[in-house]
DNA sequence: GCCAACGTTGGC
DNA sequence: GCCAACGTTGGC
């Protein structure tokens, strides 16, 4: 079990709109970056990932599953890009924002905090238990 | 709206 | 293969 975190814009692709999509989920298209395609080509189905909102909101809000493998990328015909498929699996009862896992010092090498424009990231064990308790979230 | 960080492109 | 120019992301 690898633990990951996906970024996205509201206005692009929203929490509530991954929600929508139920247990079919949806593919996480659009990535145009090599080392967010290679972090999704390490996917195996059943790893789990944080939901985080970028610019405005700067939150994880969610936990998502990986259903799919990585394929290729629906939204273009350049094969260098893949994309896995991922579902909702649920929301966090408190979102974490940004500024708190600045402010904690276990969440100090976080990629989030050190790697801003990274859109699919590793996130490890240990930092995905310590947001999981800043959330609120029982499991 | 600005700008830092960083990735990509393309000329040489 | 290097590197300058450029484009994009995303925090502030």
């Amino acid at each position: 079990m690898t633990f990951w975190l996906f970024k996205s814009e509201v206005a692009t692709w929203s929490w509530d709109q991954q929600v929508a999509k139920g247990d079919a989920g949806e593919e996480w298209d659009g990535v145009r970056n090599y080392q967010a395609r290679n972090h999704m080509r390490a996917m195996k189905p059943g790893d789990l990932g944080f939901f985080y909102h970028s610019q405005k909101e700067k939150e994880i809000v969610g936990i998502i599953e990986v259903i799919a493998e990585s394929h290729p990328d629906s939204t273009t015909d350049d094969d260098r890009w893949d994309c896995v498929d991922i579902k909702a699996v649920r929301a966090l009862p408190r979102p974490v924002t940004l500024a708190m896992c600045k402010d904690d010092p276990r969440l100090a090498d976080m990629v989030l905090v050190n790697n801003t424009r990274l859109s699919v990231q590793p996130v490890t064990p240990e930092e995905w238990t310590i947001i999981l308790e800043l959330a609120g979230d029982k499991g």
